[in-house]
DNA sequence: CTTGATTGGTTTCAATCCGCAACCGATATC
DNA sequence: GATATCGGTTGCGGATTGAAACCAATCAAG
């Protein structure tokens, strides 16, 4: 019991277990996905989605309390319920497209619709890709895992926010 | 905008329901970045993660199946087996570097351990963002979900992949 | 005001999944 | 030959999930 509170404890140090704590359950990434596409209300994450009526409250709950999710109640009738990204929320975008881009690459083979363009010019935006600081698309054998304390710390640079 | 009948098929057509389907369960993506960081054998994803035995059993075999592990025996041990990262599993690197990101930002408040550097430079790798067909970096407001179908083939478009 | 529909849940119960510990077969090492 | 290592499997109790029924509050119609 005490084994396994802790082991989480640990785990919460490494940024991918944290992250997961809060979106790694079965229908997390597919509601937030609901959301991004301009879903809002319980009704509609669950007839769109086909989850367990319980299983959706509980998942909205957990997704609220960990401030991914708002919930806002409708001003003009106070049946209905609004469930709105946050801040923290919008910021999963890049995690979702990633997931995306990854499952139209290798497994459904076609690109899903709809899709996420630049606004001003109407192009649908590039694939994600890891980029070096001065902007260079890098490859897989450009890449090197590194420990934090053998950081090369040229002059002027600074950890990212 | 998209009316929410629209949504209700498209949702349908999403590729992260086929990657969840893949990676989506408790521990894959935590094997996934020991993968990333070096694990190769059972006893080092189970040592260093914590995760029950007939867990990583059933995991490791998953993730062979869909072709993101290869499960390479040892020549000169037999007792050995590798585990491998494939093309495919490489590729989830942006997923898992969106993800941790995310982590960094929003939960655990301060950088990973260890970093992705630039092998050239030696410098650690941008966050990951959404970017225009032209590079530039696009927040959330120069973006807009469309229909593929209503998409801006610009004159001179030829028959599109 | 009464009736019925809508919204957002909760309850109940069976089936499944997970974590833990113990065990096991095939090797390698001493 | 004895022992350790590696990569699992088995059995068990508790947690999680899914399907369906039920429910309280609110709204809309008559």
């Amino acid at each position: 019991m005490l084994d396994i509170e802790h082991h989480r404890e640990l785990l919460r140090q490494c940024s991918i277990a944290a992250a997961l704590e809060a979106v790694g359950e079965r229908w997390s990434f597919l509601i937030l996905r609901g959301a991004f596409n301009g879903l809002h209300h319980f009704e509609e994450f669950q007839s769109t989605l086909g989850i367990a009526r319980n299983i959706l409250s509980n998942r909205l709950c957990r997704l609220v309390e960990h401030g991914i999710l708002e919930r806002v109640p409708d001003a003009t009738d106070r049946r209905k319920v609004a469930y709105d990204l946050t801040e923290k929320g919008l910021d999963l975008l890049p995690v979702l497209l990633s997931l995306r881009q990854w499952g139209e690459r290798w497994i459904s083979g076609r690109p899903s619709n709809p899709v996420l363009v630049d606004r001003v010019t109407r192009q649908p935006i590039q694939p994600m890709m890891v980029r070096a600081a001065d902007g260079r698309a890098l490859g897989r054998g450009d890449l090197e895992w590194v420990d934090r304390s053998d950081l090369a710390d040229d002059a002027g640079s600074i950890s990212p926010a």
